[in-house]
DNA sequence: CTGTTAGCGCTTTCAG
DNA sequence: CTGAAAGCGCTAACAG
């Protein structure tokens, strides 16, 4: 009778490796190596702990095995935003590499912010992760925080955008290429007026889609004018909009513009298109990302792709493989990914 | 000398508290309730402990923490995809609530599929996630998963999407109400035959803006046809391309189109376009969601906002009350939030 | 006011 | 092949 009210109430908690021990009158430690395929261990215990550990559905409990491994199994991933196709699905392809490791992922926006992105670094260091995948924010000048990562010994990930002066694994797009793609294509379509709406230069990526912008301009011997270089505040298309106004209220109006991303193109086209002037015949456009909204305008818009899945894979790749090896290799790798122009209606 | 290589070598591992305990002599339970504001405490010692612990750069340690409360902190979020702005919203508004209670949020995505959706829901259970805040993938028809975490006695909350035969709290739009809003501002805009691009009707939100078509059709005495309600295989621009070809095909060719989101909506404004036919004043078009693309279209989509933010906010709370409170109190609560009609462009 | 003890669930020496 | 014991870092009951 005791029996049966044990039975029923007990269960309350979740069997453990001394519930087994208990039932089959052997020790915990003897479960464990069963349950872990240790050599010493007779296949007949080994059977029936399996056994009733199957029975009683035993669930290790995570928890304990953090605190003895001191190990979470969890990485912190912090990116700008999660709202942008860009983030998000770069996120996708560190959750894809992620996920078959048994180890999960959280999430950190700083939304631009220096403050935010360092209250996460904090919050996530004081839960143990075992590493950081990091995408800085555009207002982030002072490196502090990522200092204070590596001082812990807590390996790191930068990816997309670059801080100079940190040590660390980077992964980045090669923005200078890709950029300099789109303008040559702009140069070599006839345009001869080519704007670019470019974003803070607080950003490595933005200082290297300028550079490139800048660069394949005096290759073609074309001039560069302040007048044509403008910036936004960010990077949806409502930052596009009053960018653009001004290059078209220009002496001389652009014949192109080449936009630091999608979502800033897709606000340029809205206001040139508004103003009654032809895209491409008139202006031409070019955006950055290949955001899956940008070939369902009219006209399509011409863009650069980028391999963000392929950036988030490969970003947790070297995290992974940071985490997992104990020798702290000084050796830090920057790797690089290659973009590609597509050429839509919205340039000729 | 010893001395010195030790405080060089040791510091490897973090400052505990019995490491505070050693260093003044005292025992760790002190060192512990002087951190914790115990009343029977002595000022001078715990004066000496704060001041050692912050000089030693104390941080608990939450592994440990976790172990002894059976608690991470750490909600598990299932979403079908992340990489649309509608679910993405959501989740800022969850973090947004979580964030500052010092909760973490680890994300899921089921891509839609009920296979993927278990194995998170067992991998978030395994890690001991304080609570689950789901919206079910639009091939769940079996509840098994959700049944075992009420048998956990996990609190849940299901958002979004419902699944009729689960007991938990719940955080809904009303998406009725918003669909009627919709196709009745067709209606008296003069369209007489509204065609309708519907979701998978696994889906509670689909069939309710189906239900809202029809019976706003039927309140103003237009007749249901079967040819005009097609449905869509996802909610990308991509999935409105088909239907609305199938829909211009027509002997008699609807002149307004109700699509089941903004993505289905904006393939169709494509397709529309494409075949030269004038929106709004040939065919009317209005989605759902108001995606931030929407507005930038030529015409500009008109819509149903949702109050996305909000509906992750809510619903954190709800799932933040529910674990603070030992009681399991059986009353469940369902929540709803009411959408907005936006008129733009593509109707009239 | 403070110390001792036990224990959260598990693994891992060290002894048999 | 298996058990006993220690310990990961912390808190809380129980004693003083």
């Amino acid at each position: 009778m005791v029996f049966l009210i044990d039975h029923l109430t007990v269960k309350k908690t979740r069997t453990t490796i001394t519930d087994i021990a208990d039932q089959l009158g052997i020790s915990p430690a003897t479960v464990s190596r069963s349950l872990h395929d240790h050599p010493a261990i007779s296949k007949k215990t080994k059977k029936a702990v399996v056994r009733l550990a199957r029975k009683l559905n035993y669930q290790p409990n995570q928890l304990a095995l953090n605190l003895l491994q001191k190990k979470t199994n969890t990485i912190g991933v912090i990116v700008p935003e999660i709202t942008s196709y860009f983030f998000s699905s770069i996120i996708n392809g560190i959750q894809d590499l992620v996920n078959p490791l048994e180890v999960n992922m959280i999430i950190g926006q700083s939304n631009e912010s220096y403050k935010e992105e360092k209250k996460i670094i904090q919050s996530f260091m004081s839960i143990n992760v075992d590493g950081f995948l990091i995408s800085p924010s555009s207002k982030t000048r002072r490196f502090d925080h990522l200092n204070a990562i590596r001082e812990s010994n807590i390996p790191l990930v930068i990816f997309d955008r670059d801080c100079e002066g940190i040590e660390a694994d980077k992964v980045f797009v090669d923005e200078y290429n890709g950029a300099f793609q789109a303008v040559e294509h702009l140069i070599k379509s006839g345009c001869k007026r080519i704007a670019h709406i470019a974003g803070p230069n607080t950003l490595s990526t933005s200082r290297h889609r300028q550079m490139a912008y800048e660069d394949a301009l005096t290759k073609h011997g074309i001039k560069i004018h302040a007048d044509y270089i403008v910036n936004c505040k960010g990077f949806a298309p409502k930052h596009g909009i009053s960018p653009t106004r001004h290059l078209l209220a220009l002496d001389k109006r652009p014949d192109a513009i080449f936009a630091i991303n999608d979502g800033v193109a897709i606000g340029a086209m809205f206001v040139i298109k508004e103003a009654g002037i032809k895209i491409p015949q008139d202006i031409s456009i070019i955006g950055f990302d290949d955001d899956p909204h940008s070939c369902y305008f009219k006209p399509s818009l011409s863009t650069v792709w980028q391999p963000t899945y392929e950036l988030g894979m490969l970003s947790a790749r070297l995290l992974m493989k940071r985490i997992n090896s104990k020798a702290s290799d000084p050796k830090f790798r920057v790797e690089t990914l290659f973009p590609e122009l597509i050429v839509r209606g919205s340039s000729l």
